[in-house]
DNA sequence: TCAACGTATTGACGAGCTTCGATATAGTAT
DNA sequence: ATACTATATCGAAGCTCGTCAATACGTTGA
């Protein structure tokens, strides 16, 4: 039996696990995960993708706000932020804004956020 | 060539996509699913999921506090956090509390998302 | 030109999150 | 008992996020 844990001969003031064997992500990386986690830690953000997943290149500001329960500007700040995380991009026609995925970045999340959960369970 | 984007019969105050070829998520599913998104929205959980994913079943408050960028009243409330989702679990053992993950609920997490991003990318 | 329209931006407000000092709780060692 | 330890909780401060009314901007049609 390999890995036993050896709780018994612990005595105060000492930690646990006082080695590398810790080591764990840096800051840094676990920062860049957790903004790939928060862009979608919102429903109105995860109803518009899911909008844009099932209506390619046809959807605009307005189809968008009549399906959702935010106001217009509410709509347009959370584009703004899906835009800005490179996870959607939209084509002006005239009047209306024609939003879409952009599929290659959702797909390279999609394999961040795997990459990291896989391990854990 | 089926499902042509046919922008050109547009006319003022007319929404694009009229029908229900719009249905998308509920409000409930998507509130629900961006919670399991946020939970992971945080640098420190990472971190903590990570090295607990690292040392199965050896994991004390202590030594997260020594590897994390924050103090002990913090690292606890991430715990609170991360317990009360389902994430983790601990065992009490004399002065120490040892954490671990449960792999299962970990699981459920990553299958719900996976399932959401899939289809977007 | 002018009015109506779709969308983006601004500014302000409220709500919730993160953090930490102080303190509480409970186990250990002398 | 007493002092010390590890962890949890409380309470407050600071900050970020989400929301929307008001407004700005650019386009369309008359």
């Amino acid at each position: 039996m390999t890995n036993t844990i050896d709780r018994e001969e612990r005595t105060l003031g000492t930690r646990c696990c006082g080695d590398t064997s810790l080591a764990h992500m840096t800051p840094a990386a676990a920062q860049e995960l957790s903004d790939d986690f928060l862009i979608f830690g919102h429903p109105v953000r995860l109803q518009i993708l899911d909008m844009l997943g099932r209506n390619r290149g046809q959807v605009c500001v307005c189809d968008l706000e009549a399906a959702l329960p935010v106001k217009q500007p509410t709509v347009s700040h959370h584009l703004k932020l899906l835009r800005e995380a490179g996870l959607i991009d939209c084509e002006r026609q005239g009047l209306w804004a024609y939003y879409f995925i952009n599929q290659a970045a959702v797909a390279r999340r999609r394999a961040a956020i795997t990459e990291y959960l896989q391990p854990l369970g």
